[in-house]
DNA sequence: TGCCAGGCCGGGT
DNA sequence: ACCCGGCATGGC
């Protein structure tokens, strides 16, 4: 049962591991730029993000400093092309704000308060929900918390891991107790997740091709 | 050409 | 405690 889904789970890591190797994530150059791509990308495909990142970049605002002192209706304008672009630069804003004034603009200070302490604080923050905080936990401050995104869902659903109204910290703890604590494996097995959902779960017909496909599964879920 | 993408929030039941 | 509409651009 769960010795049974727990054995799934790592056994689905090493066939998309075997299949796609690493990935390499979090895709970002700085640890601001983690905490702002996971923001950007929330409901948006990265391609749009990626645009975005590199409007910021292009106007030198790609730091959460610089973020905090650009104007909202600026921001918005840059970051267009990520999509909900006024509520993001809102987001932004309250982001970059929270981690100056709470803790100097030292994101040390953030992820020094360790686990299960940051990810309650960075929930606080509006705008950021489980998923973007365990994003900026894992990539940027490179704690062991699960990223449980919608393609993490899907997968599992189809696979029979999980049930359609299994909640976020569910799925989460099924990793967390399959998988040994090591951040670096939570990070490459959500960005193995991602790309397996990207070029697999979009279309029902490439199902039957996808590396984990000698797994039990059904194609409609 | 609609439908949806690496969510989250607020209001209504 | 759930359920739903709103946010919004760009790609397939």
């Amino acid at each position: 049962m769960a010795r049974r889904a727990a054995q799934t789970i790592r056994r689905a890591y090493d066939l998309l591991f075997a299949a796609f190797g690493p990935q390499g994530w979090w895709p970002a150059e700085t640890r601001d730029e983690v905490l702002i791509g996971a923001v950007l990308t929330q409901n948006t495909s990265w391609k749009n993000v990626e645009r975005a990142i590199r409007a910021l970049r292009d106007a030198d605002r790609i730091t959460l400093d610089r973020i905090r002192r650009t104007p909202p209706d600026r921001l918005a304008t840059l970051i267009r092309s990520s999509g909900t672009h006024r509520v993001k630069a809102g987001r932004l804003r309250a982001l970059a704000t929270w981690v100056e004034e709470r803790f100097a603009g030292d994101l040390d200070r953030l992820f020094a308060a360790g686990l299960p302490a940051a990810r309650q604080e960075l929930l606080r923050v509006p705008g950021v929900g489980p998923e973007t905080a365990d994003a900026i936990l894992l990539y940027a401050g490179n704690l062991p918390t699960f990223v449980v995104d919608a393609y993490t869902r899907r997968v599992l659903r189809r696979h029979h891991l999980i049930a359609a109204s299994d909640g976020y910290g569910a799925v989460q703890a099924l990793f967390e107790r399959a998988l040994p604590t090591v951040p670096a494996l939570y990070g490459e097995y959500h960005a193995l997740l991602v790309e397996v959902g990207k070029q697999y779960c979009r279309k029902r017909a490439r199902c039957r091709t996808c590396p984990l496909a000698t797994l039990p599964h059904d194609p409609d879920l």
